[in-house]
DNA sequence: TCGCAGCCGTGACATCTGTCACGCCTGGTC
DNA sequence: GACCAGGCGTGACAGATGTCACGGCTGCGA
C-alpha cells in the first residue's frame, strides 16, 4: 500500500514516470533491467532481500542506474551500509514528501542526497565495533533465547556464547543482553 | 511522507476529497471539527496520541464521523482495541492500495471493514490475560531495565517486580522476560 | 457475610547471566 | 619468527532472574 501510494505521489510530478514496481528485494534487478530504469527507489525493510543488499546487486548489474534508499528508521548504521552498497541518496520516511521527488531529480543530475543530521551521527559513531561472531550471537539472543539455545543454533558451547555476549555488552555500553540488542539495533550494527 | 503519499493516492479517486491532514494524534479531533470530516483515516503509530486513543476521543466528540484505522502491524490486540474505541474499519498497510479507497467508501455506506484473517486471530486469542500491573511491569522491562530499576520507576519492591514478571512470563507462555515482551508485543497486549 | 481476584510484600531456593582469568589454535602483518 | 586479533573453549564466582510458598490488604459480586 505504501509503495503504491508513493508511486501515486511521484506520478503527480510531471517530469517523473513510474515505470515499474516490485514487492520483494530479490525482484529488483530483473525489473530494473526489463524497464531500463534510470532511478531505483528502494525501501530497506523488504521481504527477500533488504534494500541495502538489493542496492549492492543493482549497482553491479547496472552501474548507471541511480539508487535512492528509503527507510522508516534513520539508523546511522543503515546510512553507512547503504552508501557502501552504492546508494546515491538516503531518505527517511518521516521527511516531508516533497523531498522524495526532489531527491530523484538530484541524483539524476549526479548529486548525492543525504540528511546532514544523519550523516553527522554516522560519522560521530565510528565503525561497527562488533566482530562477526559477536554480531551473530547478539542477533541470536535478540528473540529471548537462552545461552544454551544460542549455542545449539550456532554450534558453540554455552560458555563461549556467554563470552561473546559479554564482549558485545561491553562494546555497546549496555548493562545486559536486552539493552545490548536494543543499542546495537538503534545504531544499525545488527 | 507516507501520510502525504496516501493522501495523493486518495486524491486520485474522483469521489474522495482529502480535506485535512495532521501529523499528531492529539490534533485529530480539532482538525475533524474544523473541517467537518466525514471519514477519518488514523495510523496507530503516531506521536502525541496513538491512533486508537485518538479514535476514542473522536468518536465521543463527533459520533457521526466514520473512523478507519490503519497500521503497519497486524496485531490482533490492535484490532480488538481499535474496534473497542469505535473504529469502523481496520486496515494493515501491506494490503493492496485499492482497499484503502474501497474501505473509505464502505464505511460511508455504514459497513464495517475488517480483514477476516485478523478477525479470526483476534477471536481465537481471547482477551488480554495480563492484569494492569503485569502490563506495567512488562512494559517497563521491555527496554532491558533490571528489576531494581523497574521497582524504582513504578514504586515497587524488587521482589514484587519479580513476582509480576514471573506471572507475565507464565501467562505469555514465555521462558524469560525478553520472550514475554516479544510475545505480548506480537499479540498487542502491551 | 463470604469468597475471590488483584495488589503488594517477604523469604528461600535453583538456575541463568555476566565477568574474569586462563588456555589453545589459526591466519594475518611487521 | 614474533606478534596480535579473532575464534573457541573451560572453570570459578557474584549477582540477577525465575519460581514457589507464604502473608496482609482492598474492593467487588454472590
Amino acid at each position: 500500500m505504501v509503495r503504491e501510494a508513493l508511486a501515486a505521489l511521484l506520478g503527480l510530478e510531471g517530469d517523473i514516470d513510474v515505470v515499474a514496481q516490485v514487492a520483494r528485494g530479490d525482484e529488483v534487478v530483473a525489473a530494473a533491467q526489463a524497464h531500463e530504469v534510470e532511478v531505483a527507489l528502494l525501501d530497506i525493510e523488504m521481504p527477500g532481500l533488504t534494500g541495502i543488499e538489493a542496492a549492492g546487486l543493482l549497482r553491479k548489474a547496472r552501474p548507471g542506474t541511480k539508487i535512492v534508499v528509503l527507510t522508516t528508521f534513520g539508523r546511522p548504521g543503515y546510512l553507512r551500509r547503504a552508501m557502501e552498497s552504492g546508494a546515491d541518496a538516503f531518505l527517511v520516511k518521516d521527511a516531508p514528501a516533497s523531498q522524495l521527488a526532489e531527491a530523484v531529480r538530484r541524483v539524476l543530475r549526479g548529486e548525492r542526497v543525504i540528511d546532514p543530521t544523519l550523516a553527522a551521527a554516522a560519522l560521530a559513531e565510528g565503525a561497527n565495533p562488533l566482530t562477526s561472531r559477536e554480531r551473530d550471537v547478539l542477533a541470536a539472543a535478540a528473540d529471548g533465547s537462552a545461552n544454551t539455545d544460542i549455542g545449539k543454533r550456532l554450534h558453540l558451547s554455552e560458555g563461549t556464547v556467554r563470552n561473546y555476549l559479554s564482549a558485545a555488552i561491553q562494546k555497546t555500553g549496555a548493562r545486559n543482553r536486552t539493552e545490548a540488542v536494543r543499542i546495537a539495533m538503534e545504531k544499525g550494527w545488527l
